[in-house]
DNA sequence: TGTACATCAGTGAACGCGCGTTCACTGATGTAC
DNA sequence: TGTACATCAGTGAACGCGCGTTCACTGATGTAC
């Protein structure tokens, strides 16, 4: 049997650990200064006091140790917003819609080169490796779940959007519709993915630089203008205080 | 006086616009191929069959030659969206909105590393130069007329959306309020600059892989998922057929 | 508890690569008289 | 129209840099008997 062994870790076992941990603690500084492109295994290495092809022993390449950093990314944005979700009231659809997007854009700007690494261009020749998928869709988890309570604790929401989507929409949405309750109606499911694709994008926008010289650079105003998007997105998907 | 020389341009003159252009266009398809990360004036006067000093009698740095780039792709950009806006008859409202979100992915997909320079992550160390405004801004000329042309249809329009917007919200909104006409209320005009953000998120989200494994991978299917996003967010704006 | 062997972390040197930018130069093109 | 000088495109060599990755090695840690 595997598994069954919680033998105790040997030196090597617990040396080798912490080092690996200290690769991507250095690694992600790295990136937080000098953004993906900069990143290098040398420098990572020059830094820990090793020489560079000891880094090998760790990582297998480059590319490697990105993928560390996305996963990494992931999960720290994903856990964010589970929190900032997890501590409203599940009665106030509105108020968790809210959590998840302040939390994510707290997260965004707090952390610009990691979500930068997520969410801005692909990497050239890089290709995430399919085992980021979960890490990858921990918010969309979320919101997912937002939408199918939303229509739980609301029945009139279900039949406010009961309208059939044209035929090649509805088929567009067929890769997401197991990881939506089938009480939720595609024009529901359609709005969820457009507010998650909204969400992203103002994030992205404002991180990016689009927001210079249209909306006003004071972090508060910033701060009600994107309250006032993400509202206005809620509604637009029915999760919203007056039904 | 300036300016009033058309007198005939020397050899070295016609030369140096020629060099230029190639220069330029050389620049673009290794943009395209490589990405921005990858683009190198060496490889540029490589495929010209110059020496790498000698693109510089053209252009001052590496930097230098990304603004031009920058620039051409606001351009073209700008430019398939405008034509693509004029193209639909003036009352057709939803049309125009739709024409343009169609030009702008359409050219999105077309030249998808050209569009990440533009759209995604910033080039670490790089500041665009404030003349690359001008062009920067065509896409949102467009749409900012459409807000204007909207309201001036439908008295109604501007009536709808009266209320006033929290005043943090609505000082967030003046860097950009010179631009729309005045009857457009506060309101219209932060649901203008949501359906901007969006298309441009959904744009990226696309191109950057975010779609894989929620919305179909068909082209067609994705053209009618976009169709489907671009037409709920013009009602947003309530830019819509049925008023 | 002790020895013999296997595992593995880390070293140091090297390979081969490409980059941006500078500089003194040659030779062709343009301009003023 | 012809000559003398100024401008400027392009050359070729060089500087100094950093990168990813491989490889044969040493010496410490772990394991089997």
């Amino acid at each position: 049997m595997d598994g069954e062994r919680p033998r105790a870790r040997t030196a090597r076992e617990r040396a080798r650990a912490e080092i690996m941990g200290e690769i991507v603690a250095t690694a992600r500084r790295h990136l937080a200064t000098e953004g993906a492109a900069g990143l290098s295994l040398r420098a990572v290495a020059r830094e820990l006091g090793m020489v560079s092809s000891a880094v090998y022993r760790y990582v297998a390449s480059r590319d490697d140790l990105l993928t560390l950093l996305i996963l990494d990314g992931y999960n720290a944005l994903g856990e964010v917003a589970e929190r900032a979700e997890a501590a409203v009231p599940r009665a106030d659809l509105v108020g968790r819609w809210l959590a998840v997007c302040h939390a994510v854009r707290d997260w965004a700007l707090a952390h610009p080169h990691e979500y930068a690494l997520l969410f801005g261009t692909p990497v050239p020749g890089y290709a995430a490796p399919p085992d980021t998928v979960p890490a990858a869709t921990r918010v969309t988890a979320v919101l997912a779940t937002l939408l199918t309570d939303a229509v739980a604790a609301d029945p009139a929401l279900a039949r406010r959007f009961a309208d059939e989507v044209p035929g090649p929409v509805a088929r567009s949405l067929l890769p997401v519709r197991p990881f939506v309750a089938h009480q939720v109606p595609d024009e529901l499911v359609l709005r969820g993915l457009m507010a998650w694709t909204y969400l992203f994008g103002a994030v992205s926008f404002e991180l990016f630089g689009h927001r210079h010289g249209v909306v006003d650079d004071d972090p508060v105003l910033r701060a009600a203008f994107f309250t006032a998007e993400a509202t206005r997105i809620g509604d637009m998907t029915g999760v919203t205080g007056r039904s």
